[in-house]
DNA sequence: TTACTTTACGTTTTT
DNA sequence: CGTAAAGTAA
């Protein structure tokens, strides 16, 4: 008997489909790895695999599968939900809906904890902060402890705070950390550890987690064995994708979870691996298989691309041929096209916008809509230049990756307003709501949390503290708008739009620019009412933030047409029919910060590998011949002469089209020649004086 | 102590 | 260039 859906499947695809199931103790198999090349159909495999199991039996509501990112899950229990409605008919949709536990790794981290709060001496009502408020948590510390007025300067809140997420993550000592890579912080060794402990101790205090915090207290959960027992029971099937990209503290977590492996299939790329900057490590995969004995796991490799044509493949392969180290083979497809990638030789950035508008407008002519056509590249600001043509141009646009509108001040100020209520120890939420009113400062806001901070119902002191002198009117309502909050009077979402109406009371007195930045407060309402309930809402906003941003007011409705614009990482696991990557030069892709140890280096010609891998059909690398630096130098604007990036030396240039924008004419050229750009009298005379 | 002004500084990628 | 920290007047 062969299910129609295994059909579709090339014979490796459906060995990792059908790895362990069926067998005769429960149908639950030994550790899997699959490793599955760049549009090797792996998410349709993970899809196709959760969904055989379910239809096989598992009750999905003891499925865990772990992805990357919300998107990736929403994807994926959208195929699961596709596949079982061809077997089971209607009755599909009330097993897939029960596929509940899909999520990232610090999302199903959260719920956990949230369940087993009383039990590890949690107060269930603890809010997580983001990076930025864990910042200012660590900065807070970081002045109590003195740190601040040291003669030699000590690292900034954001350096510390990137050094303890790596301890956390790498599960590597503070000294490892900071010789591998921060050895110019050496020196304040034993103050960062003080420093820490600090760190530690206020999180607690405030009942507050961070995004390590959801890793750390799930890995010391699972550590004490009857906790692990029970959540380890939980589950009959732990799926995880991109593997590549856990870190140690993430595959600790999964080995306590399921200890002999059984039910465990974990899925990646070691070619794509490029967070390390998280303390993503390949060992995980690599040292998966030898984790488990007597058998170590099995693996299955899927190298057969079905995304690329011939050409853009072959040129891909050649890029990542290169590096240093390669584990997996290259990857085949049977897709032939004449049309080899381009690599676009343009004057400086303006060109490389005008050319990117001229063919995205000329590729929709013949037929290939904006929403399959993306813009790539190595750092949010490279699309700045580009941003400001599209909108001229009126092509609508949605970006990926790079700030968010959750960074801006008047958003933050709002979700103060609701975590202070939520958990009014968090002490980064309550000081920020504070100096939103007038007269107080610093100084004071930091004097009431103090006094707060005895009563076990903060908000009860609150309440009976006097009025701080200069704050007036502003007090009392501010303090019954908060325990209105508190005590879940209005009910959600009502309560946001009472807190929004109390702050923009205060907008037009802290912002010049009060009325834009309540049309983002409006949308922030708008995202709010789609959650159930505020921690909930708190949570996944933390967690998973909406990360598109677009320079119209508002992200353009879904059915309409729009270019992507994305970083290289935040275009992980997807593709278009077309795809530009800018500024493929030298100090930008390698980006000058990454080209320290060989290590950085190669993650970079993975990012150049991730990043044409998308492509279906078109790819255009572009090359500006330079470009301005950011900062203002003493000679005015600074541009540097850029080279094509390292990653694609002459002896690759065979694999695709060279050209140059705009065609060059007779009098273009004489005008250039004629420019003086380099003042070559000048040097030699400086060369003496 | 707050609120405004000046100076210094660094500058990727993200849960 | 734009933000964050230090400095200063009220």
């Amino acid at each position: 008997m062969t299910a129609a859906y295994l059909e579709k499947l090339n014979d490796r695809q459906r060995e990792a489909v059908e790895h362990g199931v069926g067998l005769p103790d429960v149908g639950i198999g030994g550790p899997l790895l699959i490793i599955a090349g760049a549009g090797s159909g792996k998410t349709n495999t993970l899809a196709h695999r959760v969904a055989h199991l379910i239809v096989h039996g598992a009750d999905p509501r003891r499925i865990l599968l772990m992805t990357f990112s919300r998107r990736a899950a929403a994807e994926m229990a959208r195929r699961v939900a596709r596949i079982c409605r061809q077997v089971l008919g209607d009755n599909a949709a009330v097993m897939t809906d029960a596929l509940a536990w899909s999520g990232t790794f610090h999302g199903i981290g959260a719920r956990l904890i949230r369940i087993y709060a009383e039990q590890i001496g949690l107060n269930v009502d603890f809010t997580i902060h983001d990076r930025e408020d864990s910042a200012d948590l660590m900065n807070i510390v970081r002045h109590d402890l003195g740190f601040s007025k040291t003669q030699n300067r000590f690292p900034t809140k954001g350096t510390c705070l990137a050094i303890y997420s790596r301890v956390v993550n790498s599960e590597c000592s503070i000294r490892e950390v900071l010789k591998s890579a921060y050895p110019w912080v050496l020196e304040w060794e034993s103050e960062l550890k003080k420093l820490f402990a600090g760190y530690v101790e206020a999180k607690q205090a405030q009942n507050v987690l961070d995004y390590d915090d959801l890793l750390l207290y799930w890995a010391q959960m699972v550590s004490d064995t009857n906790i692990a027992d029970d959540v380890g029971g939980r589950f009959d099937h732990v799926l995880v994708d991109e593997y590549q990209d856990t870190n140690r503290l993430q595959s600790s977590i999964l080995m306590a979870l399921k200890p002999g492996g059984r039910g465990l299939t974990v899925v990646g790329d070691d070619a794509q691996s490029i967070y390390s900057f998280r303390a993503a490590t390949i060992r995980n995969i690599l040292d998966f298989p030898s984790a488990f004995s007597p058998r170590p796991a099995d693996v299955i490799t899927l190298d057969r691309n079905y995304r690329s044509t011939a050409p853009i493949l072959a040129a891909a392969n050649g890029v990542i041929d290169l590096a240093r180290e390669r584990f997996t083979k290259n990857l085949w497809t049977d897709r032939q096209s004449e049309q080899r990638p381009v690599l676009v030789t343009v004057k400086d950035e303006a060109d490389q916008a005008g050319y990117i508008v001229e063919q995205v407008l000329a590729n929709r002519e013949v037929g290939v809509p904006l929403k399959q056509q993306a813009v790539l590249f190595r750092a949010s600001n490279h699309s700045g230049q580009l941003e400001v043509e599209l909108t001229r141009r009126n092509i609508p646009f949605v970006k990926f990756g790079g700030l968010k509108f959750l960074d801006s001040a008047h958003v933050k100020d709002m979700l103060a307003v609701l975590r202070f209520a939520q958990n009014p120890r968090d002490r980064v939420a309550g000081f920020r709501l504070l100096q939103v009113l007038p007269g107080i400062g610093p100084q004071t806001a930091a004097r009431i949390l103090d006094t707060i901070a005895a009563d076990p119902e903060p908000l009860l002191s609150l309440m009976e503290l006097p009025p701080p002198p200069k704050s007036g009117e502003d007090w009392p309502s501010f303090t019954s708008l908060v325990s209105a909050l508190r005590k879940f009077e209005a009910g959600w979402p009502a309560e946001i739009g009472l807190a929004r109406a109390w702050y923009e009371l205060h907008l037009d007195r802290i912002h010049e620019d009060a009325d834009t930045r309540k049309a983002d407060l409006l949308q922030l309402e708008q995202i709010a009412s789609g959650y159930a309930n505020r921690e909930r809402f708190l949570t996944e906003l933390t967690l998973d933030p909406p990360d598109a941003t677009s320079d119209q007011a508002g992200v353009p409705l879904l059915d309409e047409d729009y270019l992507i614009l994305s970083t290289i990482h935040s275009a992980k696991g997807q593709e278009w029919r077309s795809v530009f990557m800018l500024n493929v030069v030298d100090g930008c892709i390698p980006s000058d910060l990454g080209t320290g140890t060989t290590a950085e280096l190669e993650e970079e010609r993975r990012l150049l590998y991730v990043g044409m891998t998308r492509a279906r059909d078109r790819l255009h690398l572009i090359t500006p011949q330079r470009f301005f630096t950011h900062g203002q130098n003493a000679q005015g604007d600074r541009h540097v002469y850029s080279s094509r990036t390292r990653f694609i030396p002459a002896t690759l240039l065979q694999f695709f089209e060279t050209a140059t924008w705009p065609k060059v004419s007779a009098s273009a050229s004489e005008r250039s020649a004629n420019q003086i750009r380099i003042d070559v009298g000048a040097r030699m005379r400086s060369m003496w004086s």
